[in-house]
DNA sequence: ATGAAAGCGCTAACAG
DNA sequence: CTGTTAGCGCTTTCAT
């Protein structure tokens, strides 16, 4: 900076201004700057400035997710980006694969940056920590997870009455032995959507059977082998519920090996991008990730306009998709008054 | 800073050696400073010290791609995490959606928050403007495309061999009139692709039509209308080449409406999620996205650590991965040797 | 409208 | 082993 005012025979403080478009600097100082500028190949330090100015702005956010290349998070991130552009913000993105020391520690580093911002896609169970930053201005999202011990908003899904309306959805159609594919226990997201699998069982009387529900499934090659045994076993599912996208595929797999799929029901929850070209379509329970992140990157923009209205937690509804697979009746079906499945031609995708 | 010195009974510069891990502090001081950080609750400034320490690292590293919401661009954007972390970097992602203007943009933010490295999948066609940067220490790694008037390290698939051998094969399945959906034709890989197109049908004296190449579709819906269209013309193809997933999963739709999948030949540049659960399999020539990252990761921080050997270009290899729909005959089959396509109880997904 | 001086939070270099 | 001094590149404040 230095050396383009010396080069454009100003004072730093009004290379300063030219750079930051002061429009009361004088135009033909402004060129002889500008063109010093670009001369020297100056760029403008934006920590330095960062630190300098008042309002300490460092216009970057910080986002942390469990893994960028679940097509979910993806989308989420990507409608963050967007809201971060048009609030003239970069985003400093971090994936931390369920690890909750590892996510501590990046957002300590985020912290350290001076993030104005975090958006968390968290699956730990403890959020105390951020308290006092929180306090002090900090503005934190969680996003698809509720943030626990700490007041901040948030934006999730209707995970269980989804579920239970799915589950119900598959029982309407002659199920009563309906298998629970889920992901890690300690997921809250799991958890909800547990519960309502067994508010749809319990609303229409249907015991539950523990061994229908298998947990803990993180790769869609535990839930494939899950899949085969419960239909090896006796008396076994007529339906699958499966609580997230990669155990849907473990039970895709499953079922076709075991040439089930056109008689065994299937709902996933979550949409994937084949769903509608598998044959059957796989009904889904669709969530709208950019949603999420939309919505999360307003709330958080908002708070840093000053918005001090209390911390709300935000519901996005979630859809029920049909294309074929939950359609597939059960064996307590009534006499059809629909076609039971939609015709194979038709693909719709969300 | 200065209160931590204070509360704790020492100067500023110990308080700094603490945060260091300088191991020349005294313990007894040590603890004491670590107390004092704890009750603050200090959070060193990572902007400041970064422009006053000597070696003027910031610890980010830039990363740049035209959408985060396409898996592949995701998995890459998952192996650099990976590279960066492991270099106690963080990232700095956007997303730039083919917008050259945007990209310079970007790019030029990230350097005023002075990256060490920018990592990037750029379609644009000029470089150029970086060469300075990268003259005075800036290392810079270009994916999946390569630089334009500019010398740098890069990391690029067989676009153009591998898509001559998929192409081959078709023709050795018996198929002569082969269609080309592809992608913008200002992108370099789509340019390689159809070069490589072209050179295998050169190779088996097969006249080019140009009513098969269908170039610039840039969603799967236009890829859909194309091959639809195609399917309709009086001696259309017999066989389909996709130059992108998108246009592969476009190509499905239009088949399967037309009730052609098991008729027509579709071989997919890149591969996908489903490729492994559509009926038939769809072949693709796969690439492996985390390579990209990886590698491109590696070469960005070897560089940073000082080396100074030439600019490379890196070519990762593809493979051709048959499921079926590339394996269907066409009307210059000879006798079969070996089964048409595999058996469908069969899935294999990379 | 422009400039001079001070200082943001931290660390390099040196002194004790 | 610890403290002092100076200054990174910029912006604030105040003077001109």
């Amino acid at each position: 900076m230095r050396d383009v005012a010396k080069l454009a025979g100003v004072s730093p403080m009004t290379v300063s201004r030219v750079v930051n478009d002061d429009p009361t600097v004088n135009e033909a100082l402004r060129l002889r700057v500008l063109k010093a500028v670009d001369q020297l190949r100056y760029r403008p330090n934006m920590m330095a400035s960062h630190f300098r100015r008042r309002d300490r702005r460092s216009f970057t956010i910080g986002f942390l997710m469990p893994d960028v290349a679940n097509p979910f998070f993806a989308e989420v991130q990507r409608a963050v980006q967007e809201l971060a552009r048009a609030h003239n913000c970069d985003l400093l993105s971090a994936t931390v694969d369920d690890d909750g020391e590892r996510e501590k520690g990046v957002i300590d580093r985020l912290l350290g940056r001076r993030v104005e911002g975090l958006i968390l896609i968290s699956t730990t169970k403890d959020h105390g920590y951020l308290q006092a930053d929180v306090m002090s201005g900090l503005a934190v999202v969680f996003l698809d997870q509720p943030p626990a011990f700490l007041a901040a908003d948030s934006v999730v899904a209707d995970n269980r009455k989804a579920a239970g309306r799915a589950v119900r959805h598959l029982m309407t159609g002659g199920h009563r032995r309906i298998a629970y594919l889920g992901y890690l226990q300690s997921a809250w997201t799991n958890q909800e959507r547990y519960q309502g699998y067994c508010d749809a069982l319990r609303t229409r009387w249907v015991p539950l059977d523990p061994r229908l529900v298998r947990q803990d499934l993180v790769t869609s090659e535990m839930a494939e082998r899950a899949t085969r045994e419960l239909l090896a076993e006796e008396n076994g599912p007529t339906a699958v519920f499966s609580a997230w996208s990669r155990s849907t595929i473990g039970a895709i797999k499953a079922l076709r090996n075991a040439g089930r799929q056109d008689a065994t029901a299937l709902v996933g929850f979550d949409d994937f991008d084949a769903a509608g070209l598998l044959d059957p379509g796989v009904t889904v329970v669709a969530q709208d990730p950019a949603a999420f992140g939309r919505l999360g990157g307003e709330i958080l923009f908002r708070r840093l306009g000053g918005d001090r209205s209390p911390m709300t937690q935000h519901v996005v509804r979630t859809s029920l998709v049909k294309r074929g697979s939950g359609e597939i009746p059960g064996p307590y079906a009534g006499p059809r008054r629909t076609e039971p499945r939609a015709p194979s031609m038709v693909f719709s995708n969300r």
